[in-house]
DNA sequence: CGTTCGATGCACT
DNA sequence: GTGCATCGAACGT
């Protein structure tokens, strides 16, 4: 499981919608393991809203939270094992322009002022960029809509990978199970090994335990 | 730098 | 009615 998160970490994630294509680096990643994981939408148990959790792995698992944000999931594990792995944030690929006018949708503001690295940063941000709701939700993610993928040959170089607890939750909150790269300017959060001043203390560079 | 707080909608008890 | 896997603006050091 948490393989598969750092496995994520490096492809893309690519949206193709009537109006374009965005697509990004994924840079961070949560994984919420199971309904012995507190954080995990699946801790009280199979419902109607975290059904998809259930379902065999490589499905987009979508839902909205704090009534504005949408977040995007990869289900990772087999049929009645729920499991997914959070994504939180990707450098910015294909469709960036596209992305600033999602972004700029809504507010008072020029697409121009939104800034590349801040486009995909934060699971809110990234889906509201790639265009991402509940029509997604259930989507397989090796089909042709929303998709994940190898990133291209030309970007395929080694990523460090960090791990630090994971962020915005009350609950669970000792698992290391959050995986980001180190150093990238769209990673979400705090972190002094992202090199931009963002700093959390319990990161670290090793596996997670 | 840091922390607090409002916006906002839906699933769940 | 309550509580979020958030974001960003508005404050206080």
């Amino acid at each position: 499981m948490l393989e598969v998160a750092r496995e994520l970490i490096g492809k893309t994630l690519v949206h193709e919608t009537p109006a374009g294509r965005t697509s990004g680096l994924i840079v961070e990643v949560e994984a919420y393991i199971g309904e012995s994981d507190p954080a995990c939408h699946a801790a009280p148990g199979r419902t109607k809203r975290n059904a998809p959790l259930y379902g065999p792995p490589g499905i987009a698992y979508v839902y909205l939270n704090y009534g504005m944000h949408y977040l995007v999931n990869a289900v990772t594990e087999p049929i009645d094992s729920p499991a997914a792995v959070l994504i939180r944030a990707l450098e910015p690929f294909e469709g960036i322009e596209l992305m600033r006018r999602r972004r700029a949708r809504g507010t008072g503001k020029r697409a121009a002022s939104f800034e590349r690295n801040g486009l995909c940063r934060g699971p809110g941000n990234l889906t509201k960029s790639l265009a991402i709701d509940l029509a997604q939700n259930g989507l397989d993610l090796t089909g042709r809509e929303l998709f994940i993928e190898d990133a291209p040959a030309s970007m395929t170089e080694a990523f460090p990978i960090a791990w630090s607890t994971r962020i915005g939750i009350n609950v669970g909150k000792e698992q290391v199970w959050r995986a980001f790269v180190p150093g990238n300017p769209c990673v979400s959060g705090k972190s002094s090994l992202n090199g931009n001043g963002r700093s959390a203390a319990g990161d670290h560079l090793t596996s997670p335990a």
